[in-house]
DNA sequence: AATCACAATATTGTATACAAGAATATTGAC
DNA sequence: GTCAATATTCTTGTATACAATATTGTGATT
């Protein structure tokens, strides 16, 4: 992998704040990251410039910038604006879809519930990634695919913490049932809807799991 | 205006890829950029990276960054998506709109005629983009909104293109009229289905333009 | 004349130096 | 001791210098 240090450098630092090692309102030290990667200020700058553009931190002239965590409305919208455009991308895809492109939203499908079976949560998670791009791709509108993927990546570390949820992965495995069944049969809006509420009800589980860490922590 | 110079230029740049000025493929030249704006590269690049990351450009390491027009296919995906979105800017916002802002689209909707009698096409488009951008407002999922204004403001030179085309004023006033009708009765389908059709419609009209251009240039 | 090798040149990517504004510490008055 | 004014330090933003890679030009060879 031949990389510009800055690049590599945005990816960790992307990696980093998803992976929680930074909290909201920190400032990303210029100098500090500098040494921490062994390179000057200039590839810092250019990577977190990237942060700032993905809306991962914060600009505030003259000052710094700082992480960006989103806020429990923030995020709650992002997962409504992810379920409604994964119901755009299903209702595009019931009717442009492959024969070929079904076949590995069921083999995906396939893999899913020996996951659940044994218990293999990353092994789920990939194959539900996989399901989810495979329709994002079919929507045959590669532009809205693009989006789709870029808001599936931003809330993956939240979408993970629900997936740990007892009976979760279940309830999600039948649900992707209903949602081939609908793209097979070119059923648009069933498909749209279906999907909608997929991806809503990970919001829901979420928003759960936060006010339940909330009351917890007081 | 206190704003640091990346900013600024990238501003610049935007507008004048936006206006024509560059071509499709045409390589930034960071030297010359910095030469034509009195600053020295530092700016250019941070400017020219927030231009890569909105799309308007593509970077291709080692070699530089080259402005990159959305292609028609590209554009047609384009505004099938901010079809989609303003629909489902339209479903929320149905069951979300308050009478105030229902107020606001109807005073805009009054200046858009106003506007369409005396062949304002300036004021026509102003009063247009706020009618919009208020519906997007009244999702009342901010998140949704940002994206709705963000591909909104990309598409704008095309858009601009159509509104030329002859009695397209007219026709569109009549299809904000009928969106009006469906946010106020609440129904919520309804909005969604004719704002897809009304942006769609914009999609079609582009293209039609496009064609005409490419056989008119042969 | 065409093509390949290689040198010269130009451009990007990174490091460092400097300038300007913000944050912090210090001093002095009350 | 508190507060304000000012000096100091620190950080960001910009300019310049240097390194690494890509492009171009030149000449020899076939």
């Amino acid at each position: 992998m031949d990389m510009r240090h800055a690049d590599r450098i945005a990816d960790a630092l992307e990696e980093l704040v998803f992976t929680g090692q930074f909290n909201d309102g920190d400032r990303l030290d210029e100098i500090r990251l500098a040494k921490q990667f062994g390179v000057s200020r200039t590839p810092i700058r250019e990577a977190l410039q990237r942060l700032v553009a993905s809306g991962i931190a914060e600009q505030l002239p003259r000052r710094g910038v700082f992480v960006r965590q989103p806020g429990p409305v923030e995020l709650m919208e992002m997962f409504e604006t992810m379920a409604e455009i994964e119901a755009v991308c299903g209702r595009l895809a019931a009717r442009r879809i492959t024969d070929a492109a079904l076949a590995d939203l069921e083999h995906a499908n396939a893999l899913c519930r020996e996951a659940v079976a044994s218990g293999d949560t990353d092994g789920y998670y990939r194959e539900n990634e996989r399901f989810h791009h495979t329709i994002y791709t079919e929507s045959g509108n590669s532009y809205l695919a693009g989006q789709a993927v870029r808001l599936h990546r931003r809330l993956k570390p939240f979408r993970r913490l629900q997936l740990r949820l007892r009976g979760r992965m279940a309830q999600s495995m039948a649900e992707h049932e209903e949602i081939v069944s609908a793209l097979k049969a070119g059923a648009d809006e069933r498909a749209a809807k279906v999907l909608r509420k997929h991806v809503g009800i990970q919001g829901e589980k979420f928003r759960h799991l936060m006010t339940e860490l909330r009351t917890a922590a007081q």
